[in-house]
RNA sequence: GCGCUCAUAGCUCAGCUGGAUAGAGUGUUUGGCUACGAACCAAAAGGUCGCAGGUUCGAGUCCUGCUGGGCGCACCA
């Protein structure tokens, strides 16, 4: 990855420009031989050892260059201090350059450059962590996205926390992202809905109509159809039964999505649009984007069914779009939605499915080339399950059977912070077990206390600071103890760490960095005294840590946590 | 059977897309509150990165095979 514009960022991009600046040097002087420039790094060492930037360079120059690593290193290290001598651009803080390992070449910084770093950070206030790398492009980020028969799961939770932190950070990286929420109101399941929902109605007034077997055993539609009984009594016995099923599969479709949307409120996640698949049925969509795949000779009949030939782009068999009784498959619906975000003008699409889906990662990508679109833009991040345990009994999840754990009762039970840090700290390919018994239990062994803590600590010593000392600008070169330099280095690294979290779609990074970040101050805290004599060192230290208390609040924002100033 | 995915400290997990001596939390042991919040800090101990090959200056990371867990392989969504 290239340089972001950002504190660190541009010290690195400095590096590399010198580095490149004196191969070209050295093969102009016919010291080194090669037509380009292999991809190197510049990295912030793990080793504090090995000085404050480290750059690969000499290393995988060698082979394009036929000389040993340390040889090429050695040039390079020549021409730089050269560079420096001369006061040549890109060199104003470099202090000493040195060859170590293998070939790395290892750069310390002047003294002081830290303390640079904290007034450009401060200088950024809110701002800082922001970046421009991703240029303003529009991004989708699809999530949860449950059927609207039931009720939000473990798993979405999960991906509501995935999903919603994620384009929280894509927004700080200069994308454009917007949330969506996919409505499966159309098809065979809402068919079955309206069965269920039939049974139950005419059951209650005295008709008993058996249960479907396959049928919605959801514990809340009881009394959903009680309530309406309640309310408008049995009007809806007369009409035609494809009728009432319909009716009825519509009244309670509206109750349960505003459930669902007060529910995903509740856990912080407010959504831009929320799409419904009727309306693409309706709107003749599906139909079009099957004639188009006619047109363009995707398509196959068999057996009565329309079939998309799969098989052209790579997958094994070919899939149906329309069964032989007329009906488009979800598949089909799926195509014509994902074409209506692309026509919507995303540069790229982000769906975060379960694990269960991964079988429909390629045919959809596969799909969208067919449609004409680059594959690369419709990206899938697969999440492995949430497995519900009780009492160490592992229980069936399932939404027919109606057992399982909803996101209002996470909520209740262990509280929003707790629950979205808890979701968010794991990567999404990680298999989550999850006991709410224990859940409950170790609730407050959660680390997204330890960070919150942090943030309440630095908010006290605020408060007990000499009012005035934080609205004037301090030295920050003052700050030379290793607890100080090292804290301002891992505060230095937020907005990096953001993009790097935006561009791998990642959002479990910044969690971790964030927990990084508050051992950092820990440990600060447990070497240095903020409130100190000295006027203008207590200057310094109640900056950093006003710094410090920035990113941490901005940082646990991204994933929907909050920062308290007392806890 | 075919495919996707995961395997790292006793347990739960990171590991910056191939870099230098693999890191946290938790648990165990030990030390630290008469200074800004002990929901904290410091230290010790804990590893054949599932196994076997391969690629190269260099592999926890990439490729192949194997073993084991999870999940798919519908005219369901």
């Amino acid at each position: 990855m290239l340089e972001q514009n950002t504190v660190l960022g541009q010290r690195k991009a400095a590096i590399r420009r010198l580095i490149e600046n004196c191969l070209y040097q050295n093969q102009r002087e016919g010291k080194l031989s090669f037509t380009e420039i292999a991809d190197f790094v510049v990295e912030q060492p793990r080793e504090e050892a090995h000085g404050d930037f480290a750059a690969n360079a000499a290393m995988v120059m060698a082979k394009v260059c036929r000389r040993a690593p340390r040889d090429i290193a050695a040039l390079l290290k020549d021409s730089i201090e050269k560079a420096c001598a001369a006061q040549e651009a890109d060199t104003a803080e470099i202090q000493q350059v040195e060859i170590a390992g293998p070939g790395f070449l290892n750069f310390w910084l002047k003294p002081g450059w830290l303390g640079a770093c904290l007034e450009e950070i401060l200088a950024q206030g809110e701002n800082f962590g922001r970046s421009n790398t991703g240029q303003g492009k529009k991004i989708q980020v699809e999530f949860v996205s449950a059927n609207p028969t039931g009720e939000l799961h473990m798993g979405n939770a999960r991906g509501a926390a995935i999903g919603d932190s994620l384009a929280n950070i894509l927004n700080a990286a200069g994308f454009q992202a917007e949330r969506e929420f996919y409505i499966n109101d159309a098809g065979n399941q809402i068919e079955k809905f309206g069965l269920s929902l039939d049974a139950l109605y005419q059951t209650r007034l005295g008709h008993p109509v058996p249960f479907p077997e396959d049928g919605y055993h959801g514990a809340d539609l009881p009394r959903l159809i009680e309530d309406l009984v309640a309310r408008e009594g049995d009007i809806y016995l007369k009409l035609p039964d494809q009728e009432r099923r319909n009716l009825l599969a519509d009244y309670a479709l509206s109750l349960k999505i505003t459930d669902i949307r007060n529910a995903l409120r509740n856990f912080g996640v407010e959504y831009d649009v929320w799409f419904s698949e009727r309306t693409l049925h309706e709107s003749g969509a599906v139909q079009g984007i099957i004639d188009k795949l006619d047109q363009d000779d995707w398509l196959l009949q068999q057996d009565g069914a329309i079939w998309l030939d799969c098989r052209r782009f790579g997958e094994e068999k070919p899939e149906v779009l329309v069964r032989n009784n007329g009906v488009p498959t979800y598949f089909a619906a799926d195509i014509a939605y994902h074409d209506n975000k692309f026509r919507r003008g995303f540069d790229t699409v982000i769906d975060i499915w379960g694990a269960d889906h991964h079988g429909h990662v390629a045919r959809m990508q596969g799909a969208m080339e067919a449609l004409g679109y680059d594959r690369q833009r419709l990206e899938v991040i697969l999440m492995q399950f949430v497995r519900l345990y009780q009492g160490g009994q592992l229980l069936k999840m399932s939404k027919r059977t109606g057992q399982y754990v909803t996101l209002n009762e996470l909520v209740e039970e262990v509280g929003r912070d707790a629950a979205r840090f808890f979701f968010v700290m794991r990567s999404a390919d990680s298999l989550i077990d999850f006991d709410m018994d224990l859940a409950k239990k170790q609730s407050a062994d959660n680390p997204v206390y330890y960070a919150q803590y942090a943030h309440a600590r630095i908010c006290s010593i605020l408060a007990a600071a000499p009012a005035g000392v934080c609205s004037v600008a301090a030295d920050c070169s003052l700050l030379r103890q290793e607890g100080e330099e090292k804290l301002i280095r891992k505060l230095a690294a937020f907005p990096d760490e953001v993009a790097t979290a935006a561009l791998s779609r990642e959002p479990h990074r910044l969690a971790m960095y964030i927990l990084d970040l508050a051992a950092q101050f820990h440990n600060f805290y447990g070497q240095c005294h903020c409130l100190v004599e000295d006027q203008a060192l207590m200057s310094a230290r109640l900056h950093l840590i006003q710094a410090v208390a920035g990113v941490i609040r901005r940082g646990l924002a991204m994933l929907g946590v909050s920062a308290p100033e007392k806890m």
